[in-house]
DNA sequence: ATACACGCGCTTTTT
DNA sequence: GCGCGTGTAT
């Protein structure tokens, strides 16, 4: 039994338990994505289980593909039949099949963020809600919290504590017929009206459960109620379900990821198996057991433990930069040490908490020369070339789609302006028909045909034709979708519509600099046609469902070049969140201060200060050889430059694991520093009361600091909880002085 | 209808 | 320090 050969004696439980619910607790690095894919290739090949029986379930795309090739190695064409995707691709999937028989459009298009939003701000305007203090974001989120717990918006409207409730009810109810009447479905429908066809439908509910004889659900802290109903619902007759997942990496509960799904496996399936993967065979021990402290720090947590064959490794670095600048140029840097002595660029990621920290790193690796790709960020799907575009494919699959249509009846401008779409609306509101019927009748008239039966519309007669005008580039291009290529139907619309003679046209407005701009633009559209050319050999119609579908669901993490992609080796920089389940040599960790990490937003609720913790966790995990954690004295947020002190989390790791450097011990950079950080001292000085405050230390104090060694107070002054130490140093070259924050110091 | 200028609010994380 | 949205001028 060869699958069975290379695993240790828990993997190989986890692999062969094959009957009845299974619960495997896998830590970080311990094999899990390998064992999941021995599970599916054991259940075929040894269970005897058709492919097709299988349905697995994994966080992002990527991953789906990743586990599709890896079962492939083992199965070979066989794996092309399993179900295997995110809850959302699965779900939209059998929602297309079942679409007729649940009284669905085939063709409903996903409305992803941007498309939530605008259709947002048509209930508020239309509720005459104060956006000032009720944010369309705020109630948003909201209606999405609802409906991953399964709960409509009549159920919200019975049960409303507060004002905000009671809007979010009304909100919900006049989005969701919104939704309905654009024949759109947004993410968390994509789930709920899968839960609810299922619950609902015998017929189409037995029919799945006769199909699926084992359901896998990977990443499984991280699914939320109704998508843990699905599983429930999927694997409702056999039994055979298999969640993976590690409540120490649970960080998605803002997007209503629930932990308790873990506790309510164990009780709504009491005979369930569980298996616990605890080898590591990723890092290092001395990142382990790093990582392992600031987990500890965890309230609540059962105690479970992770441990490694590979060695101690590295000691971690623990860098204080001055400043964002000088932390980016550090990372910078140290890259170019590191691959100097032998290490490839695809060895580094640089994580961080929040997407708008990368601009500082990008810019230091730019400067230094080193490749890099940002993961996440502005995303190609959202350049506004691309939604242009996409719009109109959009409007081609499903003219109804409002959203999509108000995008670009007036891009590239042809002469319709708000006020006349406005008047179009209304217009159609009042026959009661969707915007394009009424666009339908606007053209018949115009033609002169059929006024009679409808009332006369009341558009000006220059916007009438433009209007109409319109409508016939739109119904062309439905024509052409009909029995043409994908790429044939992308080129009409760029065609049709000029958009190249537009874009460079917006450019030449915009004066300067803009032309540039400009090319990039149409290489992106450039770009656009070579993805659309990908689906030239799939039939017509099903080719613009499914590419809008994948588009629509695309993930950030998606756009990670997977390992031994034939692309150039680039350093990785990416978020703390997309960066779960995965994995590099050297990991930096920037920004770990209070504040950035664990964030501002999460200081005054416990339970995202532990999810703040988790994320920490979470990062170091992802290295396997060397980990830097680093941070900056002051940082720029918001305008103004402030002290920041060092994370929490840093205080957790013995220090006995890690080095601590800094630009004085880096000697070029503290000639080049110095200087400037004691013009800064004395105007702090200037500003700030002198007087030795309450708590502080006196000047003339000696003290000692892990990196500087010994020196003497010079003044000390209040930063936020905190104080900004003044202190003169004996260095080699003559005397320096340093600010420094309090708590990094020591009395002698 | 389009173009530009100013002011406000804000920044977690994303399928 | 920036992007977005609103308001005003052409």
């Amino acid at each position: 039994m060869s699958i069975l050969e290379d695993l240790n004696p828990p993997q190989r439980a986890a692999v062969a338990t094959v009957e009845g619910p299974l619960l495997i607790l896998a830590g970080p690095g311990s094999g899990k994505t390998r064992v999941i894919a021995h599970r599916i290739a054991y259940l075929v090949d040894v269970a005897g289980v058709e492919p097709w029986r299988i349905v697995a379930v994994t966080f992002t795309n990527k991953a789906a593909r990743e586990m599709r090739s890896r079962v492939e190695a083992h199965l070979g064409d066989g794996a092309r039949e399993l179900v295997l995707g995110t809850f959302h691709a699965i779900c939209a999937r059998l929602l297309r099949v079942e679409a007729e028989r649940i009284g669905l459009s085939r063709s409903f298009n996903i409305f992803d963020d941007a498309d939530q939003m605008a259709l947002m701000k048509r209930v508020v305007t239309e509720l005459g809600i104060d956006t000032k203090r009720f944010k369309e974001r705020a109630l948003l989120s909201a209606i999405s919290r609802a409906k991953s717990e399964l709960r409509t918006a009549e159920e919200c409207a019975r049960s409303t504590a507060d004002y905000f409730q009671e809007l979010t009810a009304r909100c919900y109810e006049r989005y969701d017929e919104l939704l309905a009447e654009n024949g759109a479905l947004d993410f968390d429908d994509l789930i709920m009206k899968t839960v609810e066809m299922l619950r609902d439908s015998n017929w189409i509910r037995e029919k799945y459960q006769d199909r699926f004889l084992h359901v896998l659900v990977d990443e499984f802290q991280d699914t939320n109620v109704a998508q843990y109903q699905l599983a429930r619902l999927f694997a409702g007759k056999h039994g055979n379900i298999c969640v993976v997942g590690d409540p120490d990496q649970s960080i998605y509960s803002w997007r209503s990821a629930d932990i308790r799904n873990i506790l309510d496996f164990e009780r709504d399936f009491p005979q369930a198996r569980i298996v616990l993967l605890e080898q590591n065979y990723r890092s290092t021990q001395t990142i382990l057991d790093a990582a392992h402290a600031v987990i500890a720090g965890s309230k609540e947590r059962k105690q479970r433990s992770l441990w490694t064959d590979r060695g101690a490794g590295e000691p971690i670095v623990a860098y204080e930069a001055y400043d964002g600048e000088e932390e980016a140029s550090f990372v910078a840097h140290e890259i170019q040490t590191l691959v100097d002595a032998g290490h490839g660029l695809s060895d580094f990621a640089v994580m961080y908490r929040t997407n708008a920290q990368s601009r500082a790193i990008e810019e230091a690796l730019m400067a230094a020369g080193i490749p890099y790709q940002i993961v996440g960020g502005t995303r190609f799907y959202e350049r506004r070339e691309i939604k242009d575009l996409l719009a109109y494919l959009r409007l081609v699959q499903n003219p109804f789609d409002v959203v999509s249509f108000t995008r670009v009846v007036n891009v590239p401008g042809r002469g319709i302006g708000a006020k006349t779409v406005a008047e179009l609306e209304r217009w159609a509101k009042e026959l009661e028909v969707p915007v394009y019927t009424a666009l339908q009748l606007l053209a018949e008239q115009e033609k002169g045909r059929s006024t009679t039966t409808s009332e006369r519309h009341p558009i000006a007669p220059r916007q009438a034709k433009a209007l109409v005008a319109f409508m016939q580039l739109l119904d062309d291009l439905i024509a052409v979708s009909a029995k043409n290529s994908l790429s044939t139907l992308l080129d009409a619309v760029i065609g049709r519509t000029a958009y190249r003679r537009y874009i460079f046209a917006e450019a030449d407005a915009d004066g300067s600099g803009a032309d540039e701009d400009a090319e990039e633009r149409w290489a992106n559209v450039g770009e656009l046609q070579n993805v659309v050319s990908g689906y030239d050999g799939i039939a017509p119609e099903a080719a613009l469902i499914r590419f809008l579908e994948e588009v629509a669901l695309i993930s950030d993490a998606d756009t990670v070049a997977e390992q031994g992609e034939a692309t150039t080796a680039r350093v990785t920089l990416i978020t703390l969140h997309s960066a779960k389940g995965l994995e590099y040599p050297v990991v930096f960790m920037t920004a770990m201060e209070e504040g950035v990490l664990p964030h501002i937003r999460s200081f005054d609720d416990q339970l995202q200060l532990e999810e703040e913790r988790r994320l920490c966790y979470v990062g170091m995990t992802r290295a396997k050889e060397r980990l830097y954690l680093i941070r900056a004295f002051r940082r720029y947020g918001m305008g103004v430059s402030q002290h920041a002190p060092p994370s929490r989390f840093l205080h957790d790791i013995p220090p006995s694991l890690v080095v601590q450097r800094s630009p004085v011990r880096d000697e070029a950079a503290a000639v080049e520093r110095g200087p400037q950080r004691l013009r800064e001292a004395i105007a702090a000085r200037r500003e700030l009361p002198s007087s030795p405050p309450d708590g502080g230390i006196e000047a003339g104090a000696r003290v000692r600091h892990a990196t500087f060694g010994d020196g003497v107070v010079v003044s000390c002054v209040p930063d936020r909880d905190d104080y900004v130490v003044t202190i003169a140093f004996k260095g080699g070259a003559g005397i320096k002085k340093l600010m420094l924050s309090m708590t990094s110091l020591e009395l002698v």
